[in-house]
DNA sequence: TCTAAAGCACGAAACGATTTGTGTTTAGAC
DNA sequence: GTCTAAACACAAATCGTTTCGTGCTTTAGA
């Protein structure tokens, strides 16, 4: 390859001029700069980008952390962001870790080793002092998404979940449910309790009670969403709606009413805050939030910069994006 | 950060007794060497990677490139990928280029100038004379996965497709099936090619004919699939089963097939090469090939690493992967 | 006891960029 | 026709490693 010496060389100058004409970072001739361009060309030079890292201390890397590449919901967001930052020279490292904050931790150990200008982390939010933890791991600049960490000092980007609270419950009263079943996430993480809350306040709102027997937690993986199910369907007064938090739930739930020979919506109503809809031409057709993951890939992308850039005086930010209900046929009137 | 001039500083010894102690690269006494890692562990030491990659030419670093991350097929594959190379020491850096080209070369340029130690592949192969342009970037060992690019000098993984194409069509006409339409991809494209050539050989083995009119291409988008099922089920004689190359032909079938008002399996059978089951509890559910992408990241991390390790001396490595046919509802018996 | 080889430690030179400090022109003002 | 400041070019230092070449100590064998 060739390198900055081969540039000056073959354009008669310095090291230094060449340097200074393609950065910019010092007046050159136009005569000189001409030739160093010519040079480069003829090189076909581009400049290394690990010496340029080792001199500048910095690179144009960001880094993404979530917890499982594999959901789609990370799936979209490594591809939108990818696509946010790449536009403005950046590229990629990527990582998943299974939602196990020590490799999580080793993971922004790593990009840090490797000098990234910054990071892009859904946080697995577990463990004591998380916060304190991740502060302390994190010298970079850093964006959180999707769950919030309590008290930390970054930015963050997450969605409006009371709002979408708002939205899937007065759905839901509209179409005559009042017994509601509500799976709760794992303790602790913020969509889960934003949601909650959101749930009962809009609950209240309309005046209506919460049965305590139809809240189920802690509900974060598939078998729990499936045993859950069962118990709730076999109440002397069982649902007429469930609500799931997240896809795991959901995807338990369904498989829970499968396995007892219930139909969606005839015997039960199903909603969900994460979107999840196979395809058209799948049954049934799941209502839920839609996030706008890339909207949410934008702001996130759009703090980071601005963070990188250096051009802030602001304390931590916290975006929150709106979702939108997207009705489908998983939700039946009952009147 | 701890530089190793410091670790030099506490053992008081020089950087390069520091550097063979930690790398083993020369002999150094027992004594020093003790004195060496009491004074790692006391300053925090680890290496930076980047001086260190500077150095020597080489990172510890993967590039995963894949036409879009955002298939849960690629998403499988980065996860494992990650998963099998990160337990030897390497980390991963990955790019997605929704099947262009150009932007694929521009990847394996960028993952180039960063000095990855090797790369993953899962090639567009679209483009002329692709497989020269991708010998003229590629400079670092490399494995080319999914489709295969001919003449190419690289080892690569991929499905047996043939095996794939027996599966299925044997499938089916253990069911009855004679009347199969076969909806055939890009052109070029080895696996479309493979699994189509498979399909006709299956059919000629049990003395079957192929009728012309069944047999769409190309298709390779949504809509293409879309239209072409409204075409097939308004033939005189119609299909009693259809068979998919990929997700996206399958995606596109079911929503014909929904637009027409058409019952999977009822009204026609489909199955599909590329396994797509949203969950339990969603109808219908599709009879399609499973690939193992576990095996194809172990067997491509093997490859790779046995490249980058420098032992080989054999040529390029075509390593076929076996798909199992996963039987669901999809497809009816008809005698 | 002497010599050759092996073992051990180190200084200095890379790797390829950016940046600092220094010196040399050139242009404009008086 | 000086003088001053701005413009311009360059050599050398630097980032944090690895590695080459050199020389000093041992140790083993004759």
């Amino acid at each position: 390859m060739a390198t900055i010496k081969d540039v000056a060389r073959i354009a008669n100058v310095s090291i230094t001029t060449v340097s200074a004409t393609i950065n910019g970072t010092a007046p050159v001739s136009k005569a000189l700069q001409q030739r160093v361009w010519d040079a480069v060309k003829i090189a076909g030079y581009h400049a290394d980008p690990i010496a340029r890292n080792l001199r500048m201390g910095v690179s144009k890397t960001i880094g993404l952390i979530v917890p499982d590449i594999a959901t789609p919901w990370a799936a979209h967001l490594a591809k939108a962001m990818q696509r946010a930052l790449s536009d403005v020279g950046y590229n990629m490292l990527f990582a998943s870790n299974d939602d196990d904050p020590e490799r999580e931790f080793r993971e922004i150990e790593l990009f840090s080793s490797h000098r990234v200008a910054g990071m892009v982390i859904a946080p697995t939010t577990h463990g004591e002092s998380y916060a304190e933890r991740l502060a302390e791991a994190v010298h970079t600049p850093t964006v959180l998404v999707d769950r919030i960490v309590e008290n930390a000092r970054f930015d963050a980007v997450t969605d409006d979940n009371q709002l979408g609270a708002q939205l899937i419950t007065r759905y839901l009263l509209k179409l005559g449910h009042k017994e509601i079943a509500f799976l709760v996430g794992r303790p602790g993480i913020s969509s889960s309790d934003e949601r909650y809350a959101g749930f009962r306040e809009t609950m209240a709102v309309a005046g209506l009670p919460v049965r305590d027997d139809l809240v189920r937690r802690p509900v974060f993986r598939r078998e729990h969403a499936f045993a859950a199910v069962q118990q709730l369907m076999t109440l002397p007064t069982p649902p007429t709606a469930i609500a799931c938090i997240n896809i795991a739930q959901l995807l338990g739930t369904m498989a829970g009413l499968q396995n007892m020979g219930l139909k969606v919506p005839d015997d039960v109503s199903v909603i969900s805050f994460d979107g999840f809809h196979p395809a058209e031409g799948w049954q049934p057709a799941i209502t839920a939030l839609t996030q706008d993951i890339t909207t949410i890939s934008i702001k996130a992308a759009e703090l980071l910069l601005a963070r990188i850039g250096g051009e802030v005086d602001y304390g931590p930010r916290l975006v929150r994006v709106a979702p939108s209900l997207t009705v489908r046929t998983s939700c039946r009137s009952i009147q």
